[in-house]
RNA sequence: GGCGCUAUCGUCUAGGGGUUAGGACGUGAGAUUCUCAAUCUCAAAACCCGGGUUCGAUUCCCGGUAGCGCUACCA
């Protein structure tokens, strides 16, 4: 049994004229799922035959963008590019055999013919002009030099069959299929039979693709059972939509990993969440579990259980995952990540060389308040956006912030005074800070959340920020103290009636 | 147009001939509070329509409708 199984061979064969979307990113979990539950191989192929599209560059994205999600293959990168002979070699063999013919009708002969079919409400496949004509036909065209691309020959009669992993039966006439082209005029072989070839040279049992690939299996069965090979088992993955439930593309926003990658979403996260847009783990008993490990996901993962439905993306969704797995990244995990958001951002200087990651109390600092943040963060993002002045002295005040929480005449003498009584008191920790703050909105008659949410916008430059006595530990005494006097020193200059609290940068000041 | 596939809350889904049709995201309300997030409690929210089979269909079958896919010398 288990012998057999790893003989499982899976592959995923992106074709570089685009960046990897999560459409490909799931086909391609879902692939390596399947191998690494089956301890078969998963192999990497780059489908290149199209050389107008494809880009070196593409390739090269896409292959981190898996090595990003943590989904390594086994074998490859192949490139179809690399083997065209061998391609040709096959087509040769079909041609041979009389299962395929050159066919020398012109594109744009195709194209009307194809015009006028679609005005006379006809199906336009193709009128099999060239399948008519005889061996010597043949020869003396192409004797002649005219350019010719090789079609397969389809069956008039029968249908074509398979048994679909996910789809289940799934059963085509034969007389709907036109007789597609294997090889163009210019010698590329087609997608089709690139397939067929590479599946059967890599000896792939099982193919996981796209159920936009669902119309085009039967074709490729009928170029294996033309050339005596078994095919191999197919899995089709239902689509996944925008928000509008048309097929994912750019004008619904973000659909590359990369794009994802840069707006501080985390692999872990963004894994878990395609793995579940048509797929859903066994119930076993309890309560569904939605956070899944690579393990469990490899253990329970199923084809028969893929949905034959497509599925809507929701961004809301992978951003709350995304903060499920921040809140759980251990500190060691967290740092890194934060370091790197804040050099992309700017918030630290972008080369690394230039400033050194912080030292000593700095370094502690850093952690404590990249930590402090963890569990109130979406994505890495946030790290550089409203954290921003927890890590850098260069942050500006939210206006709406300002207007909110520093309305209060009396907020530029508390804000002084705070920043005097905080100078001094010893020791600068949790207790004791909430104390002399508390002792200073009783002495003055104010509410103790007036004072505490003008110091949170003083320190932060926003209204919403962790506990206070809590970010005033992790900015320590001589950043609170100085952050406070300045905001101290504009308001009263600036604002004196504090009719219209201004937005304001207080180090511009 | 032809052919194929699909159809459970707004979204992702569980379930399955008899259930108060379950969970998650999102949404609303409340609790907590120092703002927000988190957390906790509660709430609203779904079996596309029509036939059949059956004692009984959301579940099985057929039809319709809708959506998506394919219909290229793209993949």
């Amino acid at each position: 049994m288990s012998q057999l199984m790893s003989h499982l061979r899976v592959r995923f064969a992106p074709s570089p004229t685009g960046y990897l979307h999560v459409g490909g990113a799931r086909t391609a979990l879902y692939n390596w799922l399947y191998a690494r539950q089956h301890g078969g191989v998963f192999i990497l192929r780059i489908e290149d035959t199209d050389a107008d599209r494809s880009k070196p560059e593409l390739e090269t994205a896409i292959l981190e963008s898996l090595d990003w999600l943590g989904l390594g293959w086994d074998e490859g990168p192949f490139r179809q590019s690399e083997r065209l002979d061998r391609y040709r070699e096959i087509a040769a063999d079909l041609e041979r055999q009389g299962a395929a013919y050159p066919c020398f009708c012109s594109p744009e002969t195709l194209q009307e013919k194809r015009a006028r079919a679609e005005v006379e409400r006809r199906p336009s496949k193709y009128d099999g002009a060239c399948r008519g004509l005889d061996e010597s036909d043949w020869a003396r065209l192409k004797a002649e030099g005219r350019p010719y691309a090789l079609r397969f020959s389809v069956p008039d009669e029968g249908s074509t069959a398979f048994e679909d992993q996910v789809f289940g039966n799934v059963e085509l006439a034969n007389n709907e299929i036109e007789d597609f082209v294997l090889v163009r005029s210019d010698g590329q072989p087609t997608y089709h039979l690139g397939v067929v070839a590479d599946d059967l040279d890599m000896r792939v049992t099982d193919v996981i693709r796209g159920a936009d690939h669902i119309s085009n299996t039967p074709k490729q069965l009928l170029i294996y059972r033309a050339l005596g090979a078994q095919s191999p088992r197919f899995a089709h993955l239902p689509l996944i939509l925008g928000p509008d439930k048309q097929r994912l593309s750019k004008r619904h926003g973000a659909t590359s990993v990369g794009a994802y990658r840069e707006s501080g979403i985390l692999p872990e996260a963004l894994r878990n969440f395609l793995a579940l847009l048509g797929w859903a783990p066994p119930a076993e008993g309890g309560e569904p579990r939605e956070i899944l490990t690579l393990e469990e996901m490899v253990k329970t993962f199923s084809l028969a259980a893929v949905s034959r439905s497509n599925a809507v993306f929701d961004p809301d969704k992978l951003a709350w995952m995304n903060s499920e797995y921040l809140r759980r990244l251990p500190p060691e995990r967290l740092w890194p990540l934060v370091e790197g958001e804040l050099r992309a951002a700017g918030v630290w200087n972008q080369d690394a060389r230039a400033t050194a990651s912080p030292d000593g109390a700095d370094r502690e600092r850093f952690q404590a308040a990249a930590r402090l943040l963890q569990s109130r963060a979406r994505t890495l993002k946030d790290f550089s956006g409203w954290g921003r002045a927890f890590f850098s002295d260069d942050f500006s005040h939210d206006p709406e912030a300002v207007k909110k929480f520093w309305k209060d005449p009396a907020v530029p003498r508390l804000l002084e005074d705070l920043g005097e009584r905080l100078a001094a008191v010893e020791p600068f920790a949790l207790t004791e800070t909430e104390r002399v703050l508390r002792a200073l909105a009783d002495e003055r008659s104010v509410k103790a959340g007036v004072l505490i949410n003008a110091t949170r916008v003083a320190l932060t430059g926003q209204a919403v920020a962790p506990s206070l006595f809590e970010v005033m530990l992790v900015l320590g005494r001589e950043r609170v103290v100085a952050r406070l006097r300045r905001a101290a020193s504009f308001l009263k200059r600036e604002v004196p009636g504090h009719s219209k609290p201004m937005p304001v940068d207080v180090h511009e000041v």
